[in-house]
RNA sequence: GGCGCAUUCGUCUAGUGGUUAGGACACCGCCCUCUCAAGGCGGAAACAGGGGUUCGACUCCCCUAUGCGCUACCA
């Protein structure tokens, strides 16, 4: 049988990190045995379901690269996907259970509910719901039962757990799990207003969507052996688990937003490459090799084994992850890397450039930042004149003859064609040699006025990309309108 | 509290009875150098603790500790 798996987000926010790891080990898992990879949406709580959040696991999905092959988006032979449009399917399905004693009625109200847990609370007990303390099936006649259900007053649909037995599933990462049933709770299943309850829902489209392979949080290991429970009940083929490790914040708590950005969007807007968050992701509970980190879609498909799937959870280590984006800046080509400039730039104020010059200015620069947009802060001369100087750099190196020295390199630098970096090193060196002086006198001074900073790429390199006409331009300038404000500073 | 899951450098991890316990990020040092990076070389850094099993345990079993998860008419 052909592999089927899902990935059941509930639309309750945005997509974050660890959404997307459970999304992209079900697509590997998929993908790597040539099965479906199926989006389903679990929107049974009605309070709890957020405008947009289904558009933006969508979205962020695509970003990332991972492509359903049934959902609520792209259809499929086993929809509606969407589990609200499926209503009748799971009333259906649990009258199915009512009838097999596996489940039944009860018809307790929220504060009988709370009254019970607290007298649990009290009495030193783990809370439970006591089947034969409150008010169902098990404890009013059977025709109280049905006058209640006829006059539609508020009932719940619970599972019936078997008093005394020992339920257990393999679990692919972690083996063997075995609990009692005296430790699950009668779970509700349908709840009053009509919709089900994860469990429920889960299991019936679970098996009616031909699931084979169920790829979720760690979290959902205590609910399993319920799970468990309703395919015994509906006498169906359980599919095979596989529960992932937690991803969490550096304290070790669970992965959350006081700790910095978590939602794969976040990682968007900050310039981070889809590649290098899907890479990093990846890594964090799983590994194929381990001598080596770097790995694409396609690699990280052709290796993916569930069974090499860690136990423990993983923190989530953005140094790394940055480390990861720097890598790919690097080997990404330029042609692609220009074209994504381009919106931050217009997003910075800038004009537009053309795609060649991008590209001289992402070759000249990508080495020296972690995300692309940073190209715009770290190499704003780049696309601007400077407006601000790093004063205390040019103190550092100001000598008298400085002036002077600037006044004949830029008569020098007028002739230097063709204006590349070669030449003008050549230029530069033989200039300051027979000054006397070392080519960090010169450097540094115009670095400050061609860039405004102290840092940058090759201050040939950086020229050439400039461009002789605009090197020549801001020589100028600053000889006529910063240096007389300068020197009087100094005198 | 109950139940469950987990535990190798600070972090991500390799390791499936015999290894100088390997790699990567971060950190530190050196080299390179017009600055900053990048790169190269090197360094520091781990098997939670205690019992077993075994000729031999990071590897298998048990206990403890710690962390995390679940304990809803939320997922």
């Amino acid at each position: 049988m052909s592999v089927r798996v899902r990935f059941a987000p509930s639309p309750t926010g945005f997509l974050h990190i660890g959404g997307l790891r459970t999304a992209l080990y079900n697509y590997l898992f998929a993908r790597h045995h040539g099965g479906q990879f199926i989006l389903r949406i679990e929107d049974t709580d009605q309070e709890r379901t957020v405008p947009g959040a289904v558009e933006n696991i969508i979205e962020m999905l695509s970003w990332a690269g991972l492509e359903f092959d049934e959902g609520p988006h792209v259809g499929g032979p086993y929809g509606p996907y969407v589990q609200s449009q499926r209503l009748e399917l799971y009333r259906q399905q649990a009258q199915v259970l009512l009838e097999r004693g596996a489940a039944y009625y009860a018809f307790d109200t929220p504060e009988e509910l709370e009254r019970m847990r607290a007298r649990q609370r009290a009495a030193g007990v783990a809370p439970k719901y006591d089947r034969f303390s409150m008010r169902n099936s098990f404890t009013l006649p059977e025709d109280e039962v049905r006058r209640l259900l006829a006059e539609g007053a508020p009932a719940v649909v619970r599972l019936a757990v078997p008093l005394d037995r020992t339920v257990s599933f393999t679990d692919i990462i972690r083996g063997a799990i075995t609990v009692s049933a005296r430790d699950l709770d009668d779970q509700v299943l349908l709840k009053s207003d009509g919709f089900p309850t994860y469990h429920l829902a889960n299991v019936v489209d679970d098996h009616f969507m031909r699931i084979t392979h169920v790829i979720r949080g760690e979290e959902w290991i205590p609910s399993t052996p319920k799970h468990v429970l309703l395919y015994e009940a509906f006498g169906w083929e359980m599919p095979q688990f596989a529960h992932l490790p937690l991803l969490l914040n550096p304290d070790r708590s669970k992965l959350s937003k006081r700790h910095g950005d978590v939602a794969v969007e976040d990682f968007r807007r900050q310039g981070y490459f889809p590649e290098a968050l899907v890479n990093f992701v990846a890594l964090l509970g799983w590994n194929p090799t381990a001598d080596r980190e770097l790995f694409s879609l396609p690699e990280l498909v052709a290796s993916f084994e569930l069974e090499r799937v860690n136990r423990a959870a993983a923190i989530v280590d953005r140094a790394k992850l940055d480390w990861m984006n720097a890598q790919y800046l690097r080997m990404l080509p330029l042609e692609r890397l220009a074209r994504e400039l381009q919106p931050w730039l217009r997003e910075a104020g800038y004009p537009e450039y053309p795609l060649e010059y991008l590209q001289r200015v992402i070759a000249l620069l990508r080495e020296r930042v972690t995300r692309l947009p940073e190209i715009l802060t770290f190499g704003d001369y780049m696309f601007a004149p400077p407006r601000h100087y790093d004063w205390e750099y040019l103190r550092k190196y100001w000598r008298p003859e400085l002036p002077e020295w600037l006044r004949q390199l830029l008569g020098e630098l007028e002739s230097v064609e063709p204006f590349t970096a070669e030449i003008i090193g050549q230029r530069v060196r033989s200039f300051i040699e027979a000054r006397g002086a070392t080519l960090r006198a010169i450097v540094h001074p115009l670095r400050l006025i061609l860039t405004g900073k102290s840092v940058g790429a090759g201050m040939f390199e950086t020229m050439e990309v400039l461009g002789k006409s605009e090197c020549l331009r801001r020589l100028h300038s600053f000889l006529e309108e910063q240096l007389p404000v300068l020197q009087a500073q100094l005198e």
